[in-house]
DNA sequence: TGCACAATGGGCAATTTTGCACATTGCGCA
DNA sequence: TGCGCAATGTGCAAAATTGCCCATTGTGCA
């Protein structure tokens, strides 16, 4: 499945990856403004200095991990059969990443998202969110859509993504013992109908 | 208490420490002709260059703990007060060195004994024991003994080391629930009833 | 208002780790 | 008996990490 890395590869990723959780831990804990870079190095285990060879600075570290999901759930998405019909292929990209990841939790989620409602991060996260709206439109431009209009694609990932900003927020307010996943799947059944 | 070690030391020190306990455990595990250096390095998780640039061979890798230990031992009984008579000195320490390493296993003693058992290993723990009693020697040598001959602190440092022994033998033979701890204060009583 | 100071970004050299190549050694098996 | 091969030790260059440096920026306090 995955290609022979080297220790060298994998030891930096490792890395990469724990300065990132770092970065997210006390950034929840105390707030962005009260992290310094210095914190975060000590807490992955690497001094200041390498700290600026894997990120130019805290919002990168912050968000790598978001953006690192975009990439991957897009690449879900271009993996797909090219037969399988736009609607049906972003659900599956999506069952089959959500597996991939740690089932997260209620409390986790909500002070992870007060985190990020940071003004240094806000603009970042905008265009970020717009990439992979561009992105989805990109993977599904040349599926079987009901109709098929040229615009319809952007459409399509446009619903899709508002699809999964409900669902979570929805899971984040209910009181219900049940996964993200469920709430996902009840959300973009309903969505779908209109996209199928 | 300790001297402000940089990143790049406490890395070091951490590394070696892995790599030894890595060495260490899988001797007990497959024994010692059966494991390879570069199974040593992935499990401590460094490329088997690596593991060159701080063990020479496996024999180094291997008995590098024991060796730390017998370093810190010296250190402990050199470190008691210089009035101290040479038998209290002795037992002080060795309380003190105990107090600071985790608690030994039955199984996991007989193991590593087992495994400690092997011909090129055999040649370095006697060198490292005649070292620890010269060493010992000297670190008692001029303090007070009942009778004060000038070749008592050989024969001290002797039944000191022996006791020793013989007190892990007991534990390990006998199935009391009682640590290694009481064992060794048992026989170290006794057999410093002869030398006080 | 201006200064002291912490945080940051980045240049630079020293040190460490890695990957790779190559020679040597010891052992099992044809 | 001799070959094939895995394990090992080591030289070397590339890459990564660290420590130390200094300039800049933002902030709180005198």
């Amino acid at each position: 499945m995955e290609s022979p890395v080297g220790l060298r590869e994998r030891k930096k990723a490792a890395t990469r990856q724990a300065v990132h959780e770092a970065t997210l831990r006390l950034t929840v804990e105390h707030g962005f403004d009260h992290v310094t870079v210095e914190a975060v190095a000590d807490a992955a285990g690497i001094s200041r200095r390498t700290f600026s060879n894997y990120f130019t600075n805290k919002e990168d570290a912050l968000l790598y991990g978001e953006e690192q999901h975009i990439g991957a759930l897009v690449q879900a998405v271009r993996d797909r059969p090219a037969e399988e019909p736009a609607w049906a292929a972003l659900r599956a990209a999506m069952a089959q990443f959500a597996e991939r990841m740690a089932p997260p939790e209620r409390e986790w989620a909500i002070r992870t998202r007060l985190a990020l409602r940071h003004p240094s991060l806000l603009a970042r996260q905008l265009a970020n969110h717009a990439a992979l709206e561009r992105d989805l439109a990109d993977a599904v431009a040349t599926r079987a859509t009901p109709s098929g209009e040229p615009v319809r694609p952007f459409v399509l990932a446009a619903a899709f993504l508002a699809s999964l900003r409900i669902a979570m927020r929805i899971w984040i307010e209910e009181d219900e013992a049940r996964g993200p996943g469920a709430v996902i799947d009840e959300i973009m059944e309903e969505m779908g109908r209109r996209f199928t």
